[in-house]
DNA sequence: GCCGATCTTGCAGGACCTGCAAACTTTTAT
DNA sequence: ATAAAAGTTTGCAGGTCCTGCAAGATCGGC
């Protein structure tokens, strides 16, 4: 809800309430929470949708690609769709940093999305949904994406947020091997 | 708060009430909101003391060793006083797999300690506090350990949870390189 | 026993969120 | 065109969470 960003960017999650985001909208206050099941939801937006299709991508990719690439391959279109939508992801992710009680409702959401990247993920390299890499490989996209998206808001989209994502699932790649100032990828 | 627990244990986190907590502990629902800012944080605990610590411990060890291994290190006597105090985790970790909810705050916490972190991991590898390894390397860290708390509360505490730390770092340290189902480590 | 500091409590009240049923709008069928 | 059906929006009542404030209780030292 693009009313309830706005007012809240400007002044802050805990000085709006969801009567004054309803006014805004031209809705009643009932009707809001139709919508949205809590007034964190409204800020954050549907992830639902993006999760299924990203399972449903991974799944259709060759399964000898390695999985970082098919990872990152299945993601594009999920970040293209967000370039897209610069300018409303930039407002969003400001929001997000200026209120960090809105993180825990974020994780959330990307949570419910993991969820669905460990049975890919699973069915990809033949592993149970209860073993420990896809649950730890789910987790861990995520926090590579999260970081990935809050340094890109930190540069006010300058560079595209493809860079930045390509960049940490290098790391994620090669691992937590220790980088050079400079870090050039895994000098060996 | 071990009242807390116990009730949220039994009846699920909304079949509870703060007043029915505050009952159970023998204090005043005011005072409950004295102890905890919120309903959720008397379920989750205090994070914050480990985190400093963990920070300063991180710092102490020599610079020369790897990363992941002075994490590893840095972590022990963390994972250890858990260990101590397995059944009042256990049950918390149980309440938690029950309660979805809480998830967030749990995570919310945990970023809390990540900010710590991403500083001491900044200042052991010589990069700045804004570059994408340190506070991806954080978020990694703590995604790796969550994950690795949520499988030995899997199994009922039955192996230490230093194991299931210990494999998770063995992941993040080597990368998401695919792993064969007996998971050696890279073969090359 | 008195005094200051800390801890606990009650009260009033705002904000979030839910279930329910009434009003309204839109679509479909006749 | 009318009526029925289906879907949306709304108001209302009410429970719960959480906060600020000021009054009371408790405890320590003197």
């Amino acid at each position: 809800m693009m009313a309830a960003l706005r007012l809240v960017d400007e002044r802050g999650l805990d000085r709006v309430t969801v009567d004054e985001i309803s006014e805004a909208a031209d809705v009643s206050p009932r009707t809001f929470f139709n919508y949205f099941a809590t007034k964190d939801d409204a800020l954050i937006g549907d992830p639902v949708h993006d999760a299924a299709s990203l399972r449903d991508r991974l799944l259709a990719l060759p399964g000898d690609r390695p999985l970082v690439a098919a990872l990152l391959e299945a993601l594009t279109p999920s970040i293209e769709e967000i370039q897209a939508e610069r300018d409303l992801w930039l407002l969003r992710m400001r929001v997000l940093k200026n209120n960090a009680q809105l993180l825990p409702a974020l994780v959330a959401h990307g949570t419910q999305a993991e969820e669905d990247l460990i049975t890919a993920i699973a069915a990809r390299t033949g592993l149970s949904r209860d073993d420990l890499f896809p649950q730890l490989a789910a987790t861990l996209t995520g926090a590579a994406i999260r970081t990935a998206m809050m340094r890109w808001a930190g540069t006010e989209g300058h560079s595209p947020l493809s860079d930045f994502v390509r960049e940490a699932f290098g790391i994620l790649a090669t691992g937590l091997a220790e980088p050079t100032p400079s870090h050039q990828k895994a000098p060996r």
